[in-house]
DNA sequence: TAAAATATTTAGGTAAGCCTAATTTTCGTT
DNA sequence: AACGAAAATTAGGCTTACCTAAATATTTTA
């Protein structure tokens, strides 16, 4: 029952999870092209998580995986590892959040379960790491996120940036120069109809985002 | 030239190294009993290493191994990672020291070097662990290490702990509830010839200790 | 110095996790 | 509804790093 799981396990389990977070299943190419793996060797993993003793997954033939519940658990192991690494390295050691997430990759697979309760104890139990991600609480549950995209603000509404869901660190860089980081307080201006831009004020200063941006800013309005 | 080393190999190199320190060679059945892993699997790894490009350790047939050089840096490189990350998680987090080495031994393999820099950065870059094992330097050159047992010293002589050479968790403990750890000042008051125990003081007790004890003690004059 | 004990190596196998090539199934069109 | 494209699976192989059993070399000791 309390198997080790390999470290490769845990990345498929961890991937399959944001794969069918909204609901849906994964499927073996989308996983293999996010795990970086041949379509043939996720087929296999898949099988095999599926015939293990408990279950991991659900498979049927052709029609994708999704998580039991000791695979989600499992899985949900692995990111609050991720999530609870990424703020520590930030907090603790100076790291910028574009350059965690290839640190927190490795430890996340190694870390005790001391470890672990160590770092959140040291943080004061955070509830999201530093792009704003919603840590797994310590029983293993995925808190409700209560955001809503930046995109769906408009003129005169102030609100509060929560998450950022970007992992390209050029982006992460450039959002950080303008401030659009969580934690901070921002003003819509103005919305632009044809192209969706939004002018916003963060602190004294004002810019323009397109969609693309705006889309991956979630917010909590105030 | 720089390829990553795996896990397994880098336990290799890192216990070779310890069997070495000495001057000696390494031998089958000390490694394998090092490592927990049977004699022929060692054999096949060694003969593997030998004949790597370039070849990580010296071997003959039956006469045991050393480590090249390249096989020698590899092994700091490690034994750095490992010392360095005791002293992290004593100093940050809060563990003792007779807890941190299974931890450290896992997570000394997938750190990068940029976290290598920072912790050391972090701490005011270390010459020893908890244990006051000697950390290998940045350009992966072992320090000297100029201290003597404990149980060469004689009445009337003083000397500050530099070193506890034990790995067994009771053992630690118990040195130190009685205050034995590194960077201690203590005082020889007598000597018994017939069993070599030494009875000193630390801090304003008073303890007898036997050779088995007093010999894993390292010191330092003064 | 020869036999016994010990250490080491060779031989042959296994499990995990990946791969490519070939095949089969499903899906999207017309 | 059938056909071509895309997706998924099966088949067959490879590497790493282990294992046990058997064979050989070395060392110890009588």
């Amino acid at each position: 029952m309390e198997q080790t799981l390999t470290i490769s396990i845990q990345d498929y389990l961890k991937h399959i999870y944001e794969l069918t977070e909204n609901g849906e299943t994964a499927s073996t190419n989308a996983l293999a092209k996010k795990l970086n793996i041949s379509p043939p060797s996720v087929t296999g993993m898949v099988q095999k998580l599926a015939s293990a003793n408990p279950a991991l997954v659900e498979y049927q033939k052709h029609q994708g995986v999704t998580l039991t519940r000791e695979g989600k658990k499992a899985a949900l192991e692995v990111i609050r590892h991720h999530r609870l690494l990424e703020a520590w390295l930030v907090q603790t050691l100076g790291y910028s959040w574009d350059e965690v997430h290839e640190e927190a990759e490795r430890l996340e697979h190694v870390i005790s379960e001391d470890f672990e309760r160590r770092i959140a104890a040291a943080m004061g139990h955070p509830t999201r790491d530093p792009h704003g991600e919603l840590i797994p609480t310590e029983d293993l549950k995925m808190p409700l996120d209560d955001t809503t995209p930046l995109s769906a603000l408009r003129p005169n509404q102030t609100a509060t940036i929560k998450r950022v869901a970007a992992s390209d660190s050029k982006l992460l860089r450039y959002l950080e120069e303008l401030g659009l980081v969580p934690g901070v307080r921002i003003e819509v201006n103005e919305y632009s109809p044809f192209d969706h831009n939004l002018t916003i004020t963060v602190g004294r200063k004002t810019n323009v985002l397109g969609l693309s941006i705006t889309n991956k800013i979630f917010v909590q309005e105030s």
